[in-house]
RNA sequence: UCCUCGGUAGCUCAGUGGCAGAGCAAUCGGCUGUUAACCGAUCGGUCGUAGGUUCGAAUCCUACCCGGGGAGCCA
């Protein structure tokens, strides 16, 4: 079978594509039917004289997400999309669609997302979906290569213990069970196992955040290393997401021009060594005078562009009067365009004075807040490494720094441009006692852990690893300003339909 | 839970006290190469819900419902 994204070995042959109709235009004696086949769109042209009379007719009952077979010379032509288009010899009806209700016009997000069935056949969201499988591929590539085995965590658990995040209850037989929030501690006992395995699954957080970072079932992926100590994690971690980059670059580079995305960041996160600072260094830069001096700029920079956008829309409302019907149309667009951004540009410079009071004011020991980790993000092109957290506010497997017992050898990876947190890991408490003076001081049951305290008891030994989100990883390859349009069927928080 | 913005035709929106509107989609017609094609016509309404103010409410007031964005929490 032929696909559209092999068209170029076909020149000057006659072929025969399996689709539907994306969009079509139509002239008296033309038809431009843009057909789909799941691998790409192609321009096909039905010209009245070169085919039947029941094909033309069949040509002109076509609607927009109809199925069909059409056949045609496939002919290289730098006017339509793909560099290629099909002359049309002969087309035939597998379906004629109903009202197909997404158009080629625009749509709100609400509506999108009760059709996300069918959004899932629009460009962008193919685009985004191709780059999801290229990062899944290239996470799988990068550990099999390594020798890591890939092992699952059990999604339904019993101990809904490790504390801080709400996870989702359910019934298992007459026990309660939950949902996983991580494959971590089953990580470990996987990696004194076999010394190098990585989970990829999915978790599930019952948390009522309505964000575009949060969905409440997403997918992580979690290497657990033996072995392995904090830098050597972080060194993992670096290799990871450099490799993961390079790979959607070199073989996605279509999809991510469908999705306009500016790839000068990504290529510096594939060139640039990422910055390692500990959460005491990331603290002095936050309370920094050039801290302060940079968020001045921010509100100066706000300020200027919405004069400019202000003073566009006057002057685009005084055209409007005497222009023409499609000057109009474009017009109202970029009337509208204007509008959104001046409202973003309204909303920052309400929360600007905001972050930064909590960058300026920031106390040692307490988590970053979203925007402390913007404004830390915007100081590299590339993602950067905090590492070295206070112990307090991170989870109690996790090794006490031995050169300060205040630290936890935990480090986050932040990704550039916004994108928040991607990666979470540490090295992980190894002495026996120790992980059972944490389990008592964070009110957990030895009971419930014991199995965990086990890998303690045998052949104990130094390790390590992360969790990397997916979807946030997507998310910020893609350029993508919500999550939701990075997973085929996102469940958030008032949405678990289609 | 809190803050904030919103809900008008199938879709995207305009209308802020006086006849319910536009573009797109759909339907019909026109056009020889279109790129969200274009041009003309037709069709299309419980103005989120309930109550109130008023001669008159999409518009003002009250309550509620639903959604977006953000905070907290996190990947």
């Amino acid at each position: 079978m032929v696909y559209i994204s092999n068209l170029s070995d076909h020149e000057d042959q006659k072929v025969t594509l399996k689709g539907w109709i994306y969009n079509s235009r139509s002239s008296k004696n033309l038809f431009f039917l843009e057909v789909r086949d799941g691998s790409g769109i192609c321009q096909c042209v039905v010209a009245k004289d070169s085919v039947s009379e029941e094909a033309w007719e069949a040509a002109d009952s076509l609607r927009q997400e109809s199925s069909l077979e059409i056949t045609g010379i496939v002919v290289e032509d730098e006017r339509s999309i793909g560099g290629y288009e099909l002359q049309v010899t002969n087309l035939e009806v597998i379906q004629i669609a109903e009202d197909y209700p997404i158009t080629p016009k625009e749509h709100g997000v609400d509506f999108l997302m009760e059709n996300r069935h069918l959004w899932l056949r629009s460009q962008r969201q193919w685009a985004a979906m191709r780059v999801r499988n290229e990062i899944i591929y290239a996470i799988h590539m990068f550990f099999q290569e390594r020798g890591f085995v890939q092992m699952d965590a059990p999604i339904f658990t019993g101990n809904a213990a490790e504390g801080t995040t709400n996870l989702f209850e359910t019934a298992y037989f007459d026990e309660e069970a939950y949902l996983t929030q991580s494959g971590q501690l089953y990580g470990e006992a996987m990696a004194m196992a076999h010394g190098l395995i990585y989970t990829f699954g999915p978790t599930f957080r019952a948390e009522k955040s309505k964000t575009r970072r949060h969905l409440t079932e997403f997918w992580m992926i979690e290497p657990e290393m033996a072995f392995y100590d904090l830098n050597m994690n972080m060194e993992l971690a670096e290799d990871f997401i450099k490799f993961v980059v390079n790979r959607v670059l070199e073989r996605r580079h279509s999809e991510l021009e469908i999705l306009e995305r500016d790839t000068e960041k990504l290529k510096k996160t594939v060139a640039d060594d990422f910055p390692r600072i500990s959460y005491t260094e990331a603290v002095e830069t936050l309370r920094s005078d050039k801290m302060a001096k940079m968020l001045d700029q921010m509100v100066e920079d706000r300020e200027q562009k919405r004069e400019e956008l202000k003073q566009e829309r006057e002057e685009l409302k005084k055209e409007h009067g005497q222009a023409k019907k499609w000057r109009k149309a474009q017009i109202d667009q970029r009337v509208k365009d204007i509008g959104g951004r001046l409202d973003q540009i309204e909303e920052d410079l309400r929360n600007i004075p905001d972050w930064r009071d909590s960058a300026l004011n920031f106390e040692w020991g307490e988590d970053f807040g979203g925007s402390d980790e913007t404004l830390l993000t915007m100081q590299y092109d590339t993602p950067v490494l905090v590492h070295r957290y206070p112990a307090e506010i991170k989870a109690f497997y996790m090794k006490r720094d031995p050169e300060d017992e205040k630290l936890a050898l935990a480090v986050d990876m932040l990704a550039p441009e916004g994108y928040g947190e991607i990666i979470g890991g540490s090295e992980r408490e190894a002495d026996l006692e120790t992980l059972r003076k944490r389990l008592t001081e964070h009110g957990l049951s030895e009971e419930v852990f014991g199995w965990y305290l086990d890998l303690r008891k045998y052949g104990s030994v130094p390790h390590s690893g992360f969790g990397l989100g997916l979807e946030r990883t997507v998310a910020w390859l893609c350029g993508l300003d919500h999550v939701r349009e990075t997973i085929p069927f996102p469940r958030m928080m008032g949405r678990l339909t289609p």
